[in-house]
RNA sequence: GGGCCCUUAGCUCAGGUGGUCAGAGCGCGGUCCUGAUAAGACCGAGGUCCGUGGUUCGAGUCCACGAGGGCCCA
């Protein structure tokens, strides 16, 4: 056994297919879950998707996240089983299939045949299930598919029922009216998303209306509509208790509107007689506009109503319960009656004799004259506004109620609301924004639907004595029954034909015609996807509630509320504890993908180009999950590049040297840490402190911050570690340190690995199969079935991290010194020197000798105090004096700038400054000064962050034949690359050129030999071979190469 | 119309509790380095930190108002 070395030519997605298979051969998946039985178990709920469409890039998205931290939970020894599930039921299946078969309303549905037309639903479910699975499992997400929940199974539909069952035992589920957007010409109410199909500019009459007050003679309350033809329903007004309103005098009359609004409305001069408080005006009585309906003592009143706005209108709004839902939330607070002269056909009817049979928006303008002509009109004129039309026959929408069946979640709504308390939501601001506003304004759920397929509503009505009945689960089902259709089936239209014997009369109960809403399908599902509480009692209890859910932030009134609803309805506790909302994927310019604009992303074709993990690791990494993704192949193209790339070639550089070198981690003694060298100890701390960050990360549901902390890694890793260390490995002439080198870099390769294991589960893989499997065949089989790896404390070490992070950059001030003095790094300098006050370089030698070796000079000398190098510049710590001195810690500063060069060498030197503030003696010592060096005019220096750089650029003759002779040996390098040699392949060397050449090299023969692999070099000479002609500092010189056995 | 979020370099994004030259990556121009690297280093161009006002000795950061964009709901 040992390392094969890696290719640098990978191609990502051939490698994550070869993956997949190894997975599915050694069946990683379900080797994950068994090795953790037993132990604590974390639960993920998988919100069920429609199947019935492909899935699409923002999939990707929302299933990376799925997966991910399950995962990361996995590894740290917990038990989470993953069931997989589809949600099956509802509108957009039975639009599908209206389309298919041609079919335009439900007219034409129950024409042709509603069993058929159900049965063609149940098939259209899971027409793309497959393609969801095989894309599920292409980009690794890791789910129980073969065993689902599936909302239309009978088994799901009696859990559904026993919730019901439930409610309906504590009175929650009632019948009642709701007010819905309904198209009169198509006889339907529409969903809100067909509504907001229809949006359009529109005029509508604008009309000022007089309440006469009773008691209060010529006193009128003003109200504003623009539908008057709901006016013949009006049974009261509602004013905002805390608004103030004025009773203007104009003319003979007093009329009430809001103070802020009496500017606008009342048309002429007017004087204000009295202000009140909206309060105050709450219980007052006034005469209807119309004698329809009989006088009750509740009608005709003033009620208090938190939604009236003194935005438009009066501040008077005129409520018509059956024709608007806060209307309809107002009548039923305060159990007023609901007037619904209104057709399904939307003409009046009898019940409004003058305008029976007339179209109601036809009828506005003979409302307004009738008004008019009884005194009641103040003003009228026209509206322009937004309203919703019918997105299929463009009439306008009305507002109206229907009866219809609901959940009283209002009864409960502080336990909702306390139960919010105790989700962490991802981000944050969803808890007391988003879906906290929702719970605060939350209203009884309308559940019911007058549709084919879906869930039936499980209430049976006695034809003789009016009795109702929930059935709560299947085998009562089968005791009541008097009629059962065989086989039985849980859907319309069978179930429809299923007859109850009515428990008081005898009588025959029949089934309502309604199913319930989808969204109360999915929200059962912590209950439902287990069959409880017929079956698996045990599951349910232990998965309940949710650890972890995750899914895009659309759900809030979807999925989170429905799973939220039902859970406290039911137990009285959340479903969930974490839950991660995702935003939207956009395309590259920032758009919204959309079917019409063409924009749409296959996410296969990102897939097959750059691998499921790139794409994987571009959600994760490129922004939280609360902010939209701008994605395009560009994007993930970067990943690859930036980050995969650089970790592959480090792998690659690990394994070609560690098979050359025979390295065997499980053999080769480990040097204990405190004995490595300082660039070894720096990596460790480093990675104890990224194993640190990113379990902290995963902790917190946050794998854009790991993703992001693991990146910073591999950056230092190949850019620093491996490009410091390089020579350590297969040239090393020192065991010890390279057993160091060889043990920490593998420790750090294999360490990465298992920290990308939740977030590039194929990458990881295949490097944890390379580093670890190859060598030790004893050790866990996948990377998915190790431990998730801990944090060294005794690693850690942040005065070298420190002192690392001053090297890094001294050597760019250095790059950038001998950038200025054009002169090329192979040529060697005699000296450099740092100039630092307080430098943490001081106390590691070896990194000066990093320092040295970076910069090729032969020397580097810190020079901590006095230099003649450099002018120094003191500072007040503003955050320090700020407090104390407050303003005038800007004098104090003026006045330290104001030193002259002297005084500021003096003060950096003795480390305090004695000064005179507006004739005051201030002294400020060295904690609340702040030293800088700057370069002096003149060297070669380079300075920032209180360091400064200075060259010494005088060349000797023995200098320029060194750096003549790197020069040659980085040609002869390029000349075995361009020859394609193998690395380790011996050579012999001819050279011939010019005396000066020639001489350099003889006096460097060896360290040429050494480098280049030769076996001998002939200088004057050449050999037989690959030969090249090179100009060496302006010398032609040429190279020739023998390879030898 | 309401709620929530966002606005920092051409693009994608960082910038605890306010502390005084605003950063990275990609892209662009140049120079350099390299037998792991499709990489890397250095220099350069590129910023009214969306605007206005306020709080403060000091605001990208806190407050108010406004603009633009996005999402959800009407």
């Amino acid at each position: 056994m040992g390392f094969s070395p890696a290719s640098p030519r990978v191609n990502f997605p051939e490698l994550e297919e070869r993956i997949l298979g190894f997975w599915a051969e050694q069946d990683v998946f379900r080797k994950t879950l068994q090795a953790r039985e037993g132990r604590p178990q974390f639960t993920f709920y998988e919100g069920p998707p429609t199947a019935n469409g492909l899935p699409g890039v923002h999939h990707v998205l929302a299933r990376a996240y799925k997966d991910a931290i399950p995962r990361y939970r996995t590894m740290r020894g917990y038990f989470v089983p993953r069931k997989a599930g589809w949600d099956t039921h509802g509108l957009p299946v039975e639009i599908e299939v209206e389309k298919e078969l041609g079919l335009n309303s439900k007219r034409e549905i129950e024409a042709y045949g509603v069993a058929e037309f159900n049965r063609r639903c149940k098939e259209s479910v899971f027409r793309y299930e497959r393609e969801w699975v095989r894309l599920s499992e292409r980009i690794g997400f890791w789910l129980d598919y073969d065993r689902p929940y599936v909302t239309y199974s009978d088994e799901y539909i009696e859990s559904v029922w026993w919730i019901l069952r439930q409610l309906w035992d504590r009175g929650l589920l009632y019948q009642g009216y709701k007010v819905v957007p309904y198209c009169p010409r198509c006889g339907t109410p529409l969903s809100s998303h067909e509504v907001a199909l229809g949006y359009q500019e529109t005029e509508d009459p604008s009309v000022y209306v007089r309440m006469r007050l009773r008691g209060q003679p010529d006193t009128s309350l003003l109200v504003w509509t623009t539908t008057p033809w709901t006016l013949p329903a009006n049974v009261a007004c509602a004013v905002h208790p805390q608004v103030t309103y004025v009773k203007a005098r104009q003319g003979g009359e007093v009329l009430v509107v809001a103070r802020d609004l009496a500017e606008r409305v009342l048309q002429g001069p007017y004087q204000v007689e009295e202000e009140v408080r909206g309060q105050a005006l709450v219980g007052l009585s006034y005469e209807p506009l119309f004698r329809f309906y009989p006088e009750d003592d509740r009608l005709w009143r003033v009620w208090a109503a938190d939604f009236v706005t003194t935005e438009e209108g009066t501040g008077v709004v005129h409520i018509a319960p059956a024709y608007g839902e806060e209307d309809m939330e107002l009548a039923r607070r305060h159990g007023l009656p609901v007037f619904h002269p209104v057709g399904p056909d939307g003409r009046y009817t009898a019940e409004v004799p003058p305008w029976a049979g007339r179209f109601v928006k036809e009828a506005d303008p003979e409302i307004v004259e009738d008004l008019q002509g009884r005194g009641l009109l103040y003003r009228s004129g026209t509206y322009r506004h937004t309203y919703p039309f019918c997105w299929r026959c463009d009439s306008p929408l009305l507002y109206y109620a229907r009866t219809s069946w609901h959940v009283a979640v209002t009864r409960c709504k502080e336990q909702l609301l306390r139960a919010n308390e105790e989700i962490r939501w991802v981000p944050e601001h969803i808890q007391h924004g988003r879906f906290g506003n929702w719970l605060e304004n939350v209203v009884d759920w309308a559940l019911s639907r007058e549709r084919y397929w879906g869930t039936p509503l499980p209430v049976w009505v006695c034809e003789g004595c009016g009795a109702q009945h929930c059935v709560g689960s299947l085998a009562e089902l089968r005791e009541m029954a008097t009629h059962l259709p065989d086989p039985l089936e849980l859907h319309r239209p069978y179930v429809d034909q299923v007859l109850l014997r009515c428990a008081r009369c005898g009588g025959t109960m029949r089934r309502v015609p309604d199913l319930i809403d989808v969204w109360f399908d999915s929200g059962a599902m912590p209950v439902a996807q287990w069959h409880y509480p017929f079956e698996n009692r045990e599951w349910f209890e232990r998965s309940f509630p949710a650890d972890y859910i995750c899914e895009g932030i659309d759900q809030t009134r979807g999925w989170f509320y429905s799973l939220h609803a039902i859970s406290v309805l039911l137990f009285g506790r959340p479903a969930y504890r974490n839950c991660v909302c995702l935003e939207l994927v956009l395309d590259e310019r920032g758009e919204k993908m959309s079917k019409s604009r063409g924009n749409v992303l296959d996410p296969w074709a990102l897939i097959h180009r750059f691998g499921a993990d790139a794409l994987r690791w571009f959600f994760f990494s490129v922004s939280p999950p609360g902010i939209p993704k701008r994605l395009g192949p560009a994007a993930v193209e970067e990943v690859v590049r930036r980050f995969f790339l650089t970790l592959w070639n480090t792998y690659v550089f690990f394994t070609t040297y560690a098979s050359l070198d025979g390295f065997d981690p499980l053999r080769w003694p480990a040097p204990p840490v405190r004995e490595r060298p300082a660039l070894d100890r720096w990596l460790r701390s480093r990675l104890a402190a990224v194993v640190a960050d990113v379990t902290d990360h995963m902790e917190n549901y946050n794998p854009t911050d790991a993703a992001r902390a693991v990146e910073a890694f591999v950056e230092d890793l190949s850019t620093w570690y491996v490009r410091r260390g390089r020579r350590r490995y297969w040239k090393a002439k020192d065991p010890h340190d390279q057993r160091s080198a060889y043990h920490t870099l593998y420790e750090a390769l294999v360490t990465t690995a298992k920290l990308m294991a939740p977030l590039a589960p194929f990458l990881s893989e295949e490097l944890y199969q390379g580093l670890v499997r190859a060598v030790d065949p004893t050790a866990p089989v996948s990377v998915h079935l190790t431990d998730w790896p801990e944090a060294r404390e005794e690693d850690r070490d942040p005065e070298l991290e420190r002192a690392m992070e001053e090297a890094r950059w001294v050597v760019s001030l250095g790059r950038a010194a001998r950038s200025r003095a054009r002169i090329r790094v192979r040529q060697p300098l005699p000296a450099a020197v740092v100039v630092a006050p307080r430098s943490a370089l001081e106390q590691y030698p070896e990194l000066v000798a990093h320092v040295c070796d970076e910069l090729n000079c032969k020397r580097v000398d810190l020079a901590s105090h006095e230099s003649g190098f450099v002018d120094y510049e003191v500072r007040p710590r503003f955050d320090v004096l700020g407090p104390r001195y407050g303003a005038r810690v800007q004098v104090l500063a003026a006045a330290l700038q104001g030193m002259s060069p002297e005084q500021a060498r003096q003060a950096a030197a003795e480390g305090r400054v004695v000064l005179e503030v507006d004739g005051e003696r201030v002294e400020l010592g060295s904690q609340e000064l702040e030293v800088r060096v700057r370069e002096r005019e003149g060297f070669v220096a380079e300075g920032g962050r209180g360091f400064v750089v200075v060259l010494d650029t005088q060349l000797t003759p023995e200098l320029q034949r060194e750096g003549l002779v790197r020069e040659l040996v980085h040609h002869v390098q390029q000349l075995r690359r361009e020859a394609e040699l193998r690395v380790d392949q011996r050579v012999v060397l001819g050279v011939e050129g010019p005396p000066e050449v020639l001489e350099a090299v003889e006096e460097h023969r060896g360290t040429v030999a050494e480098e280049v692999l030769a076996m001998g070099v002939q200088v004057g000479a050449s050999v037989e071979g690959f030969r090249k002609q090179v100009s060496v500092v302006g010398h032609p010189v040429t190279l020739t190469l023998q390879p030898v056995a």
